[in-house]
DNA sequence: GGTGGCGGTATTGTATACATCTTTTCGGGG
DNA sequence: CCCCGAAAAGATGTATACAATACCGCCACC
């Protein structure tokens, strides 16, 4: 098996989801016994999760003394737009330096493919914006595994995996702010296409730094 | 107490001090037992400083496989330059549009002032640049912390967590480059007093780019 | 009344035993 | 000779016991 999963993996991830989604209170104690009878298994994949979760800036740690729920400001979230924006602008610049093949010139257009049925049938705004959720999720992680860089994706993952940002503010958008998020994607891949990186790292910045102010005007 | 440290944490320091420094062959497995009994520990806080190591992106982990030393490309290491100058960049902007105190200022000059008697006398090129690489160090990390951002802290520590770049390169630096890095220090400082964003980003980013042409020659 | 030391309790850190999974080895069959 | 499969060996994953540290309340003392 390539991918098989631990408990230590899977408590992380249950927890992870838990905290974005604001199940425990900023500042609150995560104990190991605790959670450990609460999840059912035993100390050690808790601590193990708990790490994990402190490595990815949800958790605070200090020795002896354990791990709390993070506090984030309303500048951590929008430093991590300034942050993705410099980063995912980056990656589109890589990309677009190096060229795409027709496979994953396909792969992308497929996403953006999507992306327009959405905003055709007007279906962006339903199910809590699951479908566009994920076809914006897709377009974002498939542009990141491109670029082949841990470090860049690593980066991204960091700066994607905090409260709001992680689940995206959908809901604050405008029904032309669909529209004009997926013409930006549309121009990104154009400009990667064209081995335009200058262009590339810009449309991804402007797209981001759109993104970022609408949750700016909400917070 | 406030900043006790553990077993794990001192063994995760310890490893990672070695793993920079080459002494496992990049795809070696790290085994938690060999380990254990090398620095007479327990497999407990060896498995934790493997995790550590791990998120930090120095190994590679794969589930019931355990770990092993992770490969770095010489992409990896120009891709973790242009990573550097993005973030570094920003910190630097953040910090010049919020302002500096005097007493920031203050400390910042005191680096600067170090740097120019190091030049003044020659000593930047002693002790195998030990002291000019403290230097180098403090003006990065304090401008790091002065920009208090985690994230940011933490990805700027993700992007010098690797061979070569965690050490600097300075053996391959000639006199005229000590200078100008430095210079650039200045202009860095002077924007951001100055409360000059843009220009503060575009100096740090050049002179992590100019670092990242120096090691770029040599790989 | 405030402060500082002293236990008791709770929580985390570490060691170790056991369970599970992976890898290797070895023998039989084709 | 190669391939396949089962058993054994070795490594990682998990549970639990014990050790060390931090937290809390109490009391003496200033």
């Amino acid at each position: 098996m390539q991918d098989a999963r631990t408990r230590s993996q899977s408590v992380a991830d249950t927890l992870r989801e838990r905290i974005l989604r604001g199940d425990f209170a900023p500042g609150a104690r995560m104990q190991e016994i605790a959670l450990a009878e609460e999840l059912h298994v035993s100390r050690t994949p808790i601590r193990e999760a708990l790490r994990s979760l402190a490595e990815d800036g949800l958790l605070d740690y200090a020795a002896n003394r354990g791990y709390r729920v993070r506090q984030f400001t309303v500048r951590d979230i929008l430093i991590s737009f300034r942050v993705r924006a410099a980063m995912e602008g980056l990656g589109c610049r890589l990309l677009a330096e190096r060229g795409l093949s027709d496979a994953e010139q396909q792969r992308l257009r497929a996403i953006l493919d999507n992306g327009d049925a959405l905003l055709a049938s007007g279906q962006h705004a339903q199910h809590d914006y699951g479908l566009w959720r994920d076809m914006n999720r897709d377009f974002h992680v498939t542009l990141l595994k491109l670029a082949d860089s841990a470090l860049l994706k690593k980066i991204a993952r960091d700066a994607l995996t905090l409260p709001i940002v992680n689940h995206g503010a959908f809901h604050w958008y405008q029904p032309e702010d669909f529209r004009r998020s997926h013409e930006q994607h549309h121009m990104i891949v154009t400009a990667i296409c064209e081995r335009d990186g200058e262009r590339a790292e810009w449309w991804m910045r402007e797209h981001i730094r759109a993104a970022g102010d609408i949750v700016a005007r909400h917070l």
